[in-house]
DNA sequence: TTAATTTCTTAAACTAGTTTAAGGAGCGTA
DNA sequence: TACGCTCCTTAAACTAGTTTAAGAAATTAA
């Protein structure tokens, strides 16, 4: 259950016995079912979701009801509902299972929490973060500079694995384009 | 010369006289004529930019030779040159001064030294990556909901300050429209 | 002051990507 | 097996934003 999220943290700060269970303790393991959204127990709050199995996806509503996908987390990998005030305040992002899917949970106050109880944390969230917001910026520049085409054939390229579990018009929305012209993209090529 | 970044600094963590020391210690000021390039002495490395005076942007050369702001940083704001390969290895932003400005730079292994010494500054940094990462998906987010001229309405609400500063050919670049599309918006709205 | 250079504006031709629409393919459910 | 549903594909009409070009305005330098 919680060997997968150890060897993610212990890849940055080295952590005792009694440090991983003050870690295990604070997660909620969550099984979501394909197409179901995750959601700590409790009111809706700001959260870190790690993934055990499954995919997930992080996506926006915006005000005429388009979803926009901002980020893919497939068996391993960090993803949070975190965003700010666009739009209204209190606005959280949605992650929703692509697969039947399994989640450790930490919201953001539990996270607060164990940076103080365990001061490694501090350390391990701000690598985190930090790699976080250079992958932000990355996608950032690809838009700026690169076609739709160059964006796909390097999403391909990227991630082959998502390419091949992900749904098509879900892809479309992460490239910034329309299923109808990611379609026609992929005609082109072949 | 401190005042601000320790005031900066203060809004997240509480250092002592000695940590405050250890800090400055670590920080090497320069002074930037205008249209000039930030750059730490020795070779070309990571680091992290604070800008006591002046404004700072920050942008990518693509394949083409065009320029990509990412970023702009008046007094008071953090700035960096952390990028991933997007097409070479080792490939940096730059930093430029738009007017006469002094920053205040610290090299990534100079904060990670930091974080070793004072742990506090894990937290700092964790909170300063944190918000980054969140700012810019958020940025990420406002090109897929938003036409370019609701993105500059935006921008001119969000920083009335810089879209007086800074030239329109960078802001542009900014919100990822041609200069000549900008003007164009310009005309119509008035 | 003039001259050189960069920046901004305007406008027309163009294109990457959208919209709309309709048909087909796959998939879960009864 | 058929029904309903969502997803994918194709194509034609359209549009937001680009490109090219040329002149006006603002900066910089001498």
């Amino acid at each position: 259950m919680y060997t997968a999220i150890l060897a993610n943290v212990a890849r940055y700060v080295a952590l005792t016995a009694a440090e991983q269970q003050a870690f295990t303790n604070q997660l909620q393991p969550q099984h979501v079912a394909r197409h179901g959204l995750l959601q700590p127990a409790g009111p809706p709050v700001r959260y870190l979701a790690f993934v055990v199995r499954g995919c997930v996806r992080t996506y926006t509503t915006d005000a005429r009801g388009r979803e926009h996908v901002l980020a893919f987390a497939p068996e391993g990998w960090w993803s949070s509902n975190f965003t700010s005030a666009l739009s209204a305040p209190r606005a959280y992002l949605s992650l929703q299972a692509l697969e039947d899917t399994e989640v450790l949970l930490l919201r953001l106050d539990q996270l607060e929490e164990l940076c103080l109880q365990v001061p490694k944390f501090e350390r391990f969230f701000r690598l985190l973060f930090q790699n976080g917001y250079l992958l932000a910026q990355r996608r950032l520049t690809a838009r700026a500079h690169l076609s739709a085409e160059a964006r796909y054939a390097r999403f391909c390229r990227h991630y082959p694995q998502l390419h091949q579990r992900v749904a098509l018009k879900h892809i479309a929305s992460f490239l910034g384009i329309t299923p109808e012209f990611l379609s026609t993209l992929r005609g082109r090529q072949v």
